[in-house]
DNA sequence: GGCGCTAGTGGAACCGGTTCCAGTGAGTGG
DNA sequence: CCACTCACTGGAACCGGTTCCACTAGCGCC
């Protein structure tokens, strides 16, 4: 059972380790008698070839590193599934490190690009620092950033600006006015920026449609249910009433619609809610949202990075996925007698 | 920036490498000024080490392999946290594999054991067959085993019969006779066995309690809340219709609670529902369940798991969690004028 | 028959660490 | 003054693969 070698299956089939290696490799410069020899050999010493010295010879790694943030949010499980599949056969392994402080965070953009560790590395929504960005490109190590905008990388993104445009158009167009946006701390300490760019798309639809923005309307605070339940239920205290909320996670606007549960207002009669992602819980709870490929999104990073250490560069650096509005049952015109 | 190794090191220190090696590894034999030079020369080059050439020479790899079942599962999340941060900070990369067919099961069982590849394994919720124990056992990797049994292996799991006892008790003492069970299949491919030993405990409290099984108030379907809501439908169907439904984990609940929202069954005046495992959304719908310590299991088979790496068996091969009855709002009496 | 070519093969060198063994020089004791 | 530790050091050998180079044998062709 000790660790058979190259070496033994080399002497026992009356070979040299060149041929053996060569089998192994499917190397076509080896005559079939040979081959076969090999093989039994191999069968017989129930020879499993060491995955460790190849990479030493190799100067492969065969190891990809994904960073991800809160990897329990159901957006990030998505991504990463994406990710699992697009890797799964290609004798990549995954290594997993999951980011829930900043000082996690900024160790691992310290540690990982390193070429000794890693043929290539996914990073989830962490957009890196300047300074990062500097040390990954003279690592030089093959990157792609999903979630995450960085001009001189990689990166699989939706337009987020353009996403919470078609949140806020769409309940503009069922008659609201007066529309409520809840979201992570827009300012916050990962430089998460989706919800950032989402509010971009709120204001502009906004804008064009000339209502004027108003600053109450507007809470923000820690991802999270319940945290986003806090949020709505103060903005469900303003007067007026917002008629409708846009929430840039469907975390959040799961929070928002128990905050409506609790303080007795009818969804969709007398409050819209609009959530961001689509993922499973949204289906359920027949939430109206904006649909973004995640799965896709891990998937497609995936190949992209496979493609980049394989030496061809992808044509362009930014691949941009769809986003798609999705109406179900959480929004509807708004209540008579408001605006 | 190209690989600089400590021979490059021990060059510019004007030292051996094995002085080099010695400084790396914190052995007391070198001498202080030698040990400064060498560190010296170390952040002048701005040399790392490469892991896999210190794996090579080790014969240790340093790595550990997860594999999980759909690890989208939020259950299977939560245990994927528990086991990341376990292995956080000791070394240990973590390689995730995620079985979602049973080929794939398979296909893992037969690669990952082989001391070549990893140091130790912890599988979730897949309980191995004879053989692959006997291939397990002769590879001799260190092994951890959680929410699955098997005599021989180390392993963290709860008491699942227990667990479904302590549900339907409940029901029962609320003093509910018609009492719906859904779950897995239990003769699964997988051979998941949580959702037997659950219906186990369910048989227990039925007979403790003198009431007679009911098969028909038994349904088995596919994991995932759209099965489960299916299979809810069907059961609330039967005359006389069952005034409580217990389900084998909140997710299938979930779905429980859909059908009965879809039929206009009022939860919990008409209709008790009680889940297991109390995932988040648990939490958000106020679904009475049992709730199993996700997160803990993973970080105690992680401790387990570099405990039996570092040499020291652990006292009993199996670490049973406790489970509670968490009681909130979909659970109550019997409607009056049943039973 | 001699030449060149090619398919097939063996094995040394290499990847970049660790470890062990054989020094070396200073210190100690008789 | 010599023998003997002992602290420290240098470097060869090793881990188990891959690769490259040198070599052989067989074949076709002139």
């Amino acid at each position: 059972m000790a660790a058979t070698t190259i070496r033994d299956v080399a002497k026992r089939a009356g070979v040299g380790v060149g041929t053996v290696s060569r089998v192994l490799n499917d190397n076509p410069l080896v005559s079939k008698p040979t081959r076969e020899r090999v093989l039994t050999a191999i069968e017989d010493l129930n020879y499993e070839p060491s995955p460790i010295a190849r990479r030493l010879s190799l100067g492969k790694t065969l190891t990809i590193a994904v960073m991800a943030p809160f990897f329990t949010r159901p957006s990030v499980v998505e991504r990463l599934r994406g990710i699992e599949a697009g890797l799964a056969d290609t004798g990549y392994d995954m290594i997993l490190h999951n980011v829930e402080t900043v000082a996690r965070r900024d160790a691992y953009f310290q540690q990982l690009p390193r070429r000794e560790r890693i043929d290539g590395l996914l990073i989830i929504s962490l957009p890196p620092k300047d300074r990062e960005a500097q040390h990954f490109a003279q690592a030089n190590v093959p990157l792609v950033l999903v979630d995450a905008p960085y001009p001189e990388f990689h990166r699989v993104v939706i337009d987020d600006v353009y996403g919470g445009y078609q949140a806020t158009r769409y309940l503009i167009k069922l008659g609201h006015r007066r529309i409520g946006f809840i979201s992570d701390i827009l300012e916050n300490k990962f430089h998460f920026l989706s919800s950032q760019h989402r509010y971009e798309g709120y204001l502009m639809a906004l804008e064009e449609a000339g209502i004027a923005y108003h600053p109450r309307y507007h809470c923000q605070g820690e991802h999270g249910r319940v945290e986003a339940r806090r949020l709505a239920e103060t903005l469900l205290a303003r007067q007026p009433r917002p008629t409708a909320i846009f929430a840039t996670s469907d975390t959040q606007a799961v929070g928002v619609l128990e905050a409506a549960r609790r303080l007795r207002i009818a969804v969709p009669d007398q409050l819209s809610v609009i959530g961001f992602d689509d993922v499973d819980a949204a289906g359920y709870l027949q939430l109206t949202t904006v649909r973004q490929p995640l799965f896709e999104s891990g998937l497609k990073g995936a190949e992209l990075l496979l493609q980049i250490i394989g030496g061809s560069e992808p044509e362009q650096p930014e691949t941009i996925l769809p986003t798609e509005l999705v109406v179900r049952e959480t929004t509807g015109p708004v209540p008579d007698g408001y605006d």
